[in-house]
DNA sequence: CTCGATAGGTTGCAAGTTGCAACTAAAAAC
DNA sequence: GTTTTTAGTTGCAACTTGCAACCTATCGAG
């Protein structure tokens, strides 16, 4: 895997501390894992997890105050509140399947249940994995770090040569 | 995406707990990240991350006892400890990158800096995706839990009706 | 319309974790 | 052999976590 050894500065502009801001607390992904597992209402991420009240509390606000959750309260009975993914919030799924993977592969030597499968055949879809743009994946050697104004100044060379 | 709400139990069979003990807390990404921007001593650790000496010390202690880096003397200057990704730690790279794309996409706004590429073509690598066994992306829609005992068992059936 | 149960919190307090600064230990450099 | 560099450890204050008890709004039964 490449040169570069990135100055400094740069690592504020970096999309991970972004994204730990909103993720990084310890209970925030096995939240997450229960809504995706469409766990809904507090007492019920309570009974699930085995979490503190006032820690899930603290951390549905956090997820909501970052779009990652929104609350609604429910039609019904008032009293409820609804938990449920925004697209932000669904849009984290690679991350925490990339994460799982990584520990059945290392930790548990075993794939847990259930199995996140592909509706058409019902096979379980492949490892999360690094992919090239044309789509091949890419195995840690054939990866390499570059700054991004060279490979902005490369594609538009290449946008030119193919007009 | 599909039906079926795990029982209770299952949940301690999951590989996200396992992973979450190795890389939950809230200094072990960004200490991954450096690693992988190939920081090696313990003062720059220091020094790229801006983090307690102490904490430091501990995370990376942390990170060594789960194998994900190692711990080695310079053999120049045995002062010097070189701490080393191992394959387990390599493997964290997808789930990195997709929390770190996560990061850009939703909070940054921007790609950051430096990017990931293909080192044949010099190209940005692709988005993390969540790719069917045929390598087909798929969408959310077009996603299903299953439990680990039926998809085996289909898979069996599937695999003498091909012999 | 009151009563008990239920849903989703908040508060108080003990224990653990974090972060800073100062100190140490071992090897290198001079 | 004194000084510097590297990789820690220790002490202490501030913050975070986790448990148990309490609070508030709403529901549903009688």
């Amino acid at each position: 895997m490449g040169k570069l050894r990135e100055p400094l500065d740069e690592l504020a502009a970096c999309g991970l501390p972004s994204a730990l801001e909103a993720m990084g607390e310890r209970w925030s992904f096995m939240i997450l894992r229960a809504a995706f597992n469409k766990v809904r209402h507090f007492e019920e991420f309570l009974e699930t997890l085995g979490i503190a009240r006032n820690i899930l509390s603290n951390r549905l606000s956090r997820l909501v105050d970052h779009g990652i959750l929104k609350r609604e309260h429910c039609a019904d009975d008032r009293r409820r509140i609804e938990y449920r993914l925004t697209e932000r919030g669904h849009d984290l799924l690679p991350a925490m399947l990339a994460l799982r993977q990584w520990g059945e592969k290392w930790e548990l030597g075993t794939p847990s249940n259930p199995v996140l499968c592909d509706e058409r055949d019902g096979r379980p879809i492949a490892r999360i994995a690094i992919h090239a743009a044309d789509g091949r994946v890419l195995a840690p050697s054939e990866l390499t770090w570059r700054e991004r104004s060279d490979v902005d100044a490369m594609e538009r060379r290449q946008a030119i040569a193919a007009a």
